[in-house]
DNA sequence: ATTAATCCTACTTAACTTGTAGGGTTAATG
DNA sequence: CATTAACCCTACAAGTTAAGTAGGATTAAT
């Protein structure tokens, strides 16, 4: 009798409970959501604003939103003033600050990425042209450009 | 005395150890470079060829192959025979896998996204760009693009 | 029957994410 | 100069995910 060859299974569709969209892309976290949503509160006023506004105004839990904005002033995108009427305000004005730069400070620096050998080395440059279109994107729009349309086109 | 604002720190150059690339880009897991490599070798093969050769050749951790080939089987990328002279090999030929194909399956499903409120929100629309640019780069470099160059382009 | 392969589930360990806790420091106000 | 309201700082904790491991069950060639 001829071996019995497993098949490989079609892709189980149905019994799906609700959609789900696939993911290849990239992760961002919600700490990173939270610090482009407070950036993006502060460019929009034009004075020093409280962190437990912006944590209210973009639903960021307080003491992480503290936590957030405290990272981002020391990466040098906010600068702050404590006491009463104290308060947050950008660095910088929001047609100079891209999403990359907001970007980089909470998602921090990666380890030094680790080789893969063989049949899959050719596949580096691959991950280099997604890393450099999704760079050249990110650090072409500003807060600016968020505030202003939808999307930049 | 007027208010002694603190200001945002120049980024810290220096002191660092070792060159650490920033990252706001995606992340590939380890598995889905495993599971790469492991459709790669597959590729460049004819005929079935054991896990433990596919393990070998591309310096993946043995046991962690098999769970892999098994779900790339499962997902229809690999058919399989078991017992001696058994083997993996691809469903399809190298030309009509895609990246995206392979990285679907080791990454699966991603949850709902939460949906971010406020000045935030417009920020869907750019990660929606990504996600598409990224996308159609994977879906369109196969198995057998990577094996006859280094990067398509 | 033996043996060599795939198949399957469950488990473990470490790292990362997402916050929280507990205060210390600064500055405006009366 | 006491009060108070803000920012500042470190550490910790619970939950989730990633990266494998473990132990065996099943299949097929000999």
């Amino acid at each position: 009798m001829s071996p019995d060859r497993l098949k490989a299974r079609p892709p189980d569709q149905g019994r799906r409970a609700f959609f789900r969209p696939s993911r290849e892309s990239m992760r961002i976290s919600a700490r990173t959501q939270y610090a482009l949503a407070a950036m993006l509160a502060l460019a929009e006023a034009d004075g020093p604003v409280h962190a437990e506004r912006v944590a209210d105004s973009q639903e960021i839990p307080r003491r992480f939103c503290d936590n957030i904005l405290l990272q981002l002033r020391r990466a040098g995108l906010l600068n702050s003033q404590r006491g009463p009427d104290g308060g947050y305000w950008l660095a910088r004005p929001a047609a100079e600050i891209s999403l990359a730069d907001v970007i980089r400070v909470t998602e921090g620096v990666e380890q030094a990425t680790r080789r893969f050998p063989r049949a899959a080395a050719p596949l580096d440059a691959i991950w280099e042209r997604l890393r450099d279109h999704e760079h050249a994107l990110l650090s072409e729009v500003t807060l600016a450009d968020v505030m202003s349309r939808s999307a930049s086109s």
